[in-house]
DNA sequence: TTGTGTGCAAAATCTTTGCACTTCG
DNA sequence: CGAAGTGCAAAGATTTTGCACACAA
């Protein structure tokens, strides 16, 4: 399910966007890795890909990658860093508490619920963000 | 369901917090509010129930409330803007696009999709954030 | 009275903007 | 070549901290 750099660098091209070396770098970045990254994360393991990649080019490609829809806000609990990551096509994360690695997962069905709140509210519901908080196998054996 | 002003401030009281002014401001803002506030706002506001409320202040109120399990972080979509609302009891909101406005609500089952994530992730899930996005009926007559 | 809580000013973060230079197409 | 994209420095916005004073208990 998930797309390739190929893939997303072709769809990029063919809206008109360039492909330059750091949307590259940082494109690889957030496929490569599992977890939710900041900015500034992204911005160094982006470095080590292509020198000489500036925070301020993360922030705008997370942007266009983010109006795109390739790349979302994860946001945990309270706490409300801005970390970025890659979800592409579902829209679901399960967060670990202990190391903060980020797994998507697909298949919610809301409907249910989603229909009765609309009756009960009057809104009509066009989407809606699920995060699940918990701690990951790996965690829960180190404690 | 949802709590009065007097049981919130009986129990800072009871904890060892102590009742001042400041404090009866803002909680007073945030229960009669059926929104979600930026701190900013919510300075704003309390500063009409008594004056000299400073942002600092409801910085560390929130943070305070946020701790005791009064108030919590909104976040919508996208942005990430940190607003605060009270959530009394139950977790789920419901943001109106057009105005903003958030509704709470109760009773989502997850209970069976956590359940197949836990087995099909390794993940032990104690927590999730639900967030439902749409328009409410006010500002669909508007539209 | 006494120590928690407050406001102000300043520091620390985080994010966006302006502008000259670079590089993709 | 020309326009989109980049990096740097600086501006803005947001949140936190230090400290003297105020006020609940």
């Amino acid at each position: 399910m998930n797309m390739s750099e190929q893939e997303i660098l072709e769809q990029l091209s063919n809206q008109g966007f360039r492909v330059t070396l750091a949307r590259r770098a940082i494109i690889r970045v957030l496929l490569e890795d599992s977890g939710h990254l900041s900015p500034e994360e992204l911005m160094h393991l982006a470095k080590q890909k292509h020198e000489n990649v500036g925070l301020v080019t993360v922030y705008r490609t997370l942007d266009l990658l983010s109006e795109l829809g390739y790349v979302r806000r994860v946001h945990s609990g309270q706490s409300c860093n801005g970390f970025a990551k890659v979800a592409l096509g579902h829209r679901h994360h399960l967060i670990c508490r202990g190391c903060g690695r980020v797994v998507d997962f697909e298949g919610c069905d809301l409907s249910a619920m989603v229909t009765r709140v609309e009756q009960e509210t009057g809104f009509v519901v066009d989407d809606h963000m699920l995060e699940l908080l918990g701690m990951c196998a790996t965690c829960l054996e180190d404690s």
